[in-house]
DNA sequence: TCATGAAGCGGAACCTATTCCGTTTTCGTG
DNA sequence: CACGAAAACGGAATAGGTTCCGCTTCATGA
């Protein structure tokens, strides 16, 4: 089982907290250290939690309660079951944005752009594919959430510029599109409903990926 | 204001009704007279009240109180608040299948596999964003809802077809791919958060169904 | 150290979608 | 027409996400 690292694994992807963002914009002054814990124990406890008995069954009070806090300090925290979601995926976008920005090619710098946005495509299927339940789960808020997520503006960010270095037209509305052919929703589909693999999937994202970026 | 003729406009649109499908398989026995009366009359109600409040703030109980009926029976009757917006849908889908299937060139018959797919994925996206709203709330179902519906699969093997047919790889994957740049959220998000209009979008949306059918 | 106001807390209350189940209506049969 | 089973009904009850708000704890600075 994944370590989420108990005290200040926190969240570096956003959501739009209600409070202050920590760490999608610049830090403001500090939080108090017992929210800076509470946030901490709440990420341990849903991590087990969902992990136990599968995140659709799992309620926000029994997080709450696990975590041994009270339902209102979830929602201050993380605004709604799709941002506690968000946060606990945060910890393995970071390492996959850290790869994507300066790992090696090709998906990391110095590669083609084609190849490196195949290499991005099949890298996050799989992570979504890893995470999957997390992801449909975040997924769920309101419509367009998502996409104001600071995590999907990186990735969105990526694709584009891929995209445009490699002459695509419209290359904005095409990495949204690439992206939403990677939705958990999509990727489930594939995974449960049609019984592909995941390599399977990934081949033909790659090659998607390949022919968007074609002038 | 659209007629959804009060009686019969049920759905052909499938949805998994609870009990029987009406139109989704062959029809069986006959059903109970003031059942199709009581369909008819949510549906008025719900055209009604979603036309003068939004569709999202418009509650179960409300559409019931409007029909005049019990909230059970919306719930035999649609199975859940998605599928009442997807029989809502039902109307225009049909209109839109029936061009699609036997209608005039590049749209229907005749044109080049490429063409016929442009064309669709222009009207599609057309009657996606005409009717935002209950597109966004029929796709908030169960996660992959969406995909079992008779009306999706239809889509799906249509482009399914067509790509196929011009000659690309992986042409189902291809399809759904295509179909998830068409959903309601993300048609949504391009029109509201990125200010696009609906013919820079149908402009790309057409570029790249084109670029997905090369081989 | 103490006062003070902001930040955070807990958990009851709220709002809705959805389920359940006892009652009523239909419809085919005798 | 009368019956009985099946199909529908209605609406109270349930469940779970989210909001609200009075109370506590922390951080600051005098």
């Amino acid at each position: 089982m994944k370590e989420v690292s108990g005290t200040d694994s926190a969240l570096s992807t956003g959501v739009s907290l209600p409070v202050h963002g920590q760490g999608e914009a610049g830090a403001e002054r500090s939080r108090r250290v017992d929210a800076v814990r509470n946030q901490g124990k709440v990420l341990d406890a849903a991590e087990r939690l969902f992990a136990r008995d599968g995140v659709e069954r799992v309620t926000m009070q029994a997080v709450a309660k696990e975590a041994g806090v009270g339902v209102g300090t979830l929602y201050r925290g993380f605004g709604n079951k799709a941002g506690l979601a968000m946060a606990l995926l945060g910890e393995r976008e970071r390492q996959f944005q850290e790869l994507m920005i300066s790992g090696p090619p090709p998906l990391g710098p110095g590669a083609e752009p084609t190849d490196r946005l195949t290499a991005f495509v099949a890298g996050y299927a799989e992570l979504v594919a890893d995470q999957l339940e997390l992801v449909l789960l975040s997924q769920t808020a309101a419509p367009g959430a998502r996409f104001r997520s600071g995590a999907h503006a990186l990735w969105r960010t990526h694709c584009r510029h891929l995209l445009s270095l490699a002459g695509a037209p419209s290359p904005e509305l095409r990495a949204d599109a690439l992206l939403a052919a990677l939705s958990g929703e999509m990727i489930a589909h594939w995974l449960t409903e049609q019984d592909r693999n995941l390599a399977e999937i990934t081949d033909a994202l790659a090659g998607m990926a390949r022919a968007l970026s074609t002038k």
